[in-house]
DNA sequence: CACCTCCATGTAATCGGTTACATTTCTATC
DNA sequence: GATAGAAATGTAACCGATTACATGGAGGTG
């Protein structure tokens, strides 16, 4: 491996020459600029990264913490945050932390220790202080999921307990009284804003939320196809499955096919984060759509700032969400006479 | 940002005895370790990673360049790679391209930098030659995807050519004398390899293909619906789609049952890769699955076998296939009397 | 010709660590 | 108590780059 001296040497100048050919910092005379690209093209020269870096303290690279990459949501949001990171120069590495923690902390040392210029959680399943306190030394963004427990960390979602509540009152209106609702749990913090959103629906029209509705089998479409059988050995059916995710609302949907019950005639089903299978399913799935790339845009952009003023306020950024109807809700009115 | 100066400074001790503290390679006083410990603790140190890299020529980290990350096939390969990863120290870092070749050469030149210790393609859109150059000064290593015109760089994939030619013949032996097949065109490797492997499947039963039944509209569920309105087009439907990938294979299915031809009945359809969908759809798709998580580790081995010796031989591993079907695919003798 | 200026380039400090080697301190032995 | 050897720690070179500052030579001016 050549170095900044063996190219030096080959050229018959200094290091401070070399390096300012390569960094077109300085005036270089023309030939000596010339003889000096001759012996990098010679040597097959490719200046090492951490010696700049080191120098420079910045990397120009940020990391993007994912919980998994199969899942089309995730996809679009980390689309959002190339396009600005390219823009401005910057490297966008992702890592998913499979639900490994001790993973998720070799990553997260990695920009303590300077190695990247900034962080962004779209999720994490590290304990909010954890986050909290990375914040207070290195730039950090949440976006798109909320984490319990931490301020001074600017995030980026929607208004997740909002778009719930605004769900849960769309299957209201279109008479439904019971409404199961698929979580994953409380790893997920936006999981439990939805649950709320959910609930406080209800009780606004009267209603209210049997614990045997509330499901936390998971988001995957087979954690979807288990709450489904869950639900079917229950005494009655309830009217409507909201999921807080369309892959787990298309499991139920399929399993609820298996046993003759077809969603949008018999019962109504809606999912969240408008994903393009929740199109084209049979039936299309009425959803809650997220604004996606604009979460990734905004996220890398509070990044961005965060790392060109360190002091500068953590800000909350709450984007707009959007009821997607389609078929997989039965409604009440199909004139539409008085919704 | 605290340095080891620092620490230094407040233990009362040289950096080098924080460096040994903070590395344990050599002995301290059991009361001089607490010192050290107890300053980096109050000054909220952490080393800087940079400093050591540079010393260490090595990095513990390896990039995995992927096409795109909303796709479950190259997401259980990942897996693998990370499960192996793990097992050794390596921290394991994500890049998409995109389809952007520039955002490419930024991430390679990272590990030709030394950022990282080594690279594996799981797609590339950069020209062979690159990466044969690539691979002569760092280790690389391509999986799952074949690279056209390389040597000398090791690989992990199936036998691209043989899993076509088997599902064809699967389909001829079911009755399909003409087979249309879907692909991405040239960008991938393996989808050439594909074609020509059902090409010889047909050739070998007198059979041929036709131009306008070799479609490369892409490989995503909306490129499956494109391809489908191309053939609903034709004079005469074929008797079998094969699709380079379960998605597209799905978006076919999809179009040609909104024309009410269904698939398993009307027309065979299969696809590539056995992602769950196939499983769940309906009908169930026949398709065949690669040993994805397999691909992944063995690239991981063979990768951190190349970091370690860098002038061992390259390899060239083929894993098995396999055909998994369910019911896309119109057999000929549902009591299989003889086939 | 002396002197000043400007341009091109070299020298050496620096970034934050690691580590070979030197030095100091402690312990054991006679 | 002198001395050898081991243990603990310090000093300084080094990794590969960048860059402030120093230096030397060319050209211009009076």
């Amino acid at each position: 491996m050549a170095t900044i001296k063996d190219v030096a040497k080959e050229a018959g100048v200094s290091v401070a020459t070399v390096s300012r050919v390569l960094n077109g910092t300085d005036r270089v005379r023309e030939e000596t600029v010339e003889a000096v690209q001759a012996a990098i093209e010679k040597l097959n020269y490719h200046p090492n990264f951490l010696g700049r870096t080191l120098r420079r303290l910045e990397t120009m690279k940020i990391l993007v913490v994912l919980p998994t990459i199969s899942n089309q949501f995730y996809s679009r949001v980390v689309r959002g945050i190339q396009d600005v990171a390219k823009q401005n120069g910057y490297h966008v590495m992702l890592v998913t932390t499979e639900n490994d923690t001790e993973a998720e902390t070799g990553y997260i040392e990695m920009v303590r220790r300077r190695l990247l210029d900034g962080i962004i959680f779209l999720f994490s399943t590290l304990p909010g202080e954890q986050i909290q306190r990375l914040a207070e030394e290195c730039p950090v963004v949440v976006a798109s999921e909320t984490i319990p427990g931490i301020s001074g960390v600017s995030t980026v979602t929607i208004d997740n307990w909002k778009a719930a509540y605004d769900a849960a009152q769309f299957l209201i209106a279109n008479g439904c009284k019971r409404i199961a609702y698929l979580s994953a749990g409380a790893i997920y913090g936006s999981s439990a804003a939805r649950g709320k959103g959910v609930k406080d629906a209800l009780a606004e029209a009267g209603l209210e939320m049997p614990p045997e509705l509330l499901l936390d089998e998971g988001l995957t479409f087979k954690a979807g196809k288990r709450a489904a059988l869950r639900l079917l050995n229950l005494p009655v059916l309830p009217d409507a499955v909201f999921a807080a995710a369309d892959a787990a609302a298309i499991g139920v949907m399929h399993t609820l096919l298996e046993h003759d019950i077809v969603a949008g005639k018999d019962i109504s089903v809606m999912g969240f984060d408008n994903n393009s299978i929740a199109e084209y399913y049979d039936p299309p799935l009425t959803t809650v759509a997220q604004p996606q790339m604009e979460i990734g845009r905004k996220a890398m952009e509070l990044l961005i700032k965060k790392i060109k003023e360190p002091d500068s306020a953590p800000e909350k950024i709450l984007l707009p969400h959007q009821l997607v109807i389609r078929d997989s809700v039965k409604l009440l009115r199909k004139d539409g006479s008085s919704l």
